[in-house]
DNA sequence: AGTTTTGTTCGACTAATGTCTAATGAGATA
DNA sequence: TATCTCATTAGACATTAGTCGAACAAAACT
């Protein structure tokens, strides 16, 4: 018996994939999330869990940003991106990133089960066309690494500024002062190798896989 | 006898793409830009031109903004866009924002020449595959109207912005003062209907074809 | 020629941003 | 248990960003 959590904002989506995992396993577990904080509250509640599916287009989930994350506060844990992209050097990525595979939103059943599988005994799973190779640079790794390193609040705090907030903002929903958000810019600004709001908001729409959402104040 | 200007930062392509459009009209009168800047400089130079090629992805360009800004300056003038890139979605909206078409830079010189010959008779050239429907967001449109609307020096703040330069920084690569960027850049805000410079930078970052370059201070 | 519009420029003022230092508390470590 | 590390919190201070009003010049319009 295995524990499994789905994370996608997609409900018939999410659905589908639950049902594929039961079949696979009558006895499993599985837990949903329907966003990145969801997700966060779901990982820290189920320690055990054996695998995550991880759509990198939930709320709160800037590209491959969400998959740093995820790696940078659990390591072990392994993950299996879910999207609708189909770009090969997007599988890839995903794949260097630390994923245990990249299963497009188009694929059949069958294939879902595969991708499950060979993620679970450890292994890595793409579609047949993902085979271009496309080197990540330098500065796309230091990005990563500095996105791993982040905590959960330095996170939010950074998705919360790539929707455009400001700090007074932040500072309202997450209930905090605002001299508390600025410390947290300050950390990741260090973390993520930059000097300015402006620069961080550059950095992480590199990873962005498709256009952000509408900038809405 | 046609007069042309060609405007990529690739020498070597440059070149290739100059060398068609002699074949096609040994009298043809060809300027040429390595960016935006120099595009900027020609364009004024030479109103009287017949056709540009536009790649999108010069120093100075940031995706669509380019082509924005460009026909929203001489909103008569033909643009046929030239990219590596090579997605439908991407033709189709470079159509959808006023170019006469894509030529991705795979092209053979046959398709080179058609592609030319229909921008110059007035009408849109599209590579076979690119017949996928992207509808245009409206978000996006009233963006790159925004653009479009932007003085030669408001668009090149916003381009020093979009590399996370400070206002400070701005003022002294221009010779003027800090508050005059200030001004461009309330200016520039308005223009694209966004509050701050860090929602300027993500609203310009919706429509970057490929990710930016790094971020260097 | 006279008027109007528009782009560029800038100073003064207000608001937002970012750094430094430090207190607190939770977890890990010895 | 005592200690150590580190995330979170914030106040004080310095810097940067953004708005308003206005001067000036060039271009467009009458």
């Amino acid at each position: 018996m295995s524990k499994y959590i789905v994370a996608d904002d997609h409900p018939l989506f999410r659905n589908a994939i639950c049902q594929v995992l039961q079949k696979l396993d009558e006895n499993s577990d599985i837990v949903e999330a329907q966003d990145m904080a969801s997700l966060q509250i779901k990982l820290a509640d189920h320690p055990d869990t054996d695998l995550v599916l991880l759509d990198l287009h939930m709320p709160g989930a800037h590209g491959f940003s969400a998959l740093a994350y995820v790696k940078g506060q659990f390591p072990d844990l392994p993950v299996l991106v879910v999207s609708a992209n189909e770009k090969p050097e997007i599988m890839q990525r995903a794949v260097e990133f630390g994923s245990k595979g990249f299963l497009p939103k188009s694929s059949d059943i069958e294939k879902i089960q595969k991708a499950i599988q060979s993620a679970l005994s450890g292994n890595v799973w793409l579609p047949e066309h993902a085979t271009e190779s496309t080197p990540v640079s330098e500065d796309e790794c230091k990005l990563m690494e500095g996105i791993a390193s982040l905590t959960p609040q330095q996170y939010l705090v950074l998705t919360m500024l790539a929707e455009g907030l400001l700090n007074k903002q932040i500072a309202y929903e997450l209930d905090v002062t605002e001299a508390t958000i600025k410390a947290h810019m300050t950390a990741i600004f260090r973390k993520l190798g930059v000097r300015s709001r402006t620069q961080a908001v550059l950095a992480i729409s590199k990873l962005n896989l498709e256009p952000p959402e509408s900038v809405t104040t």
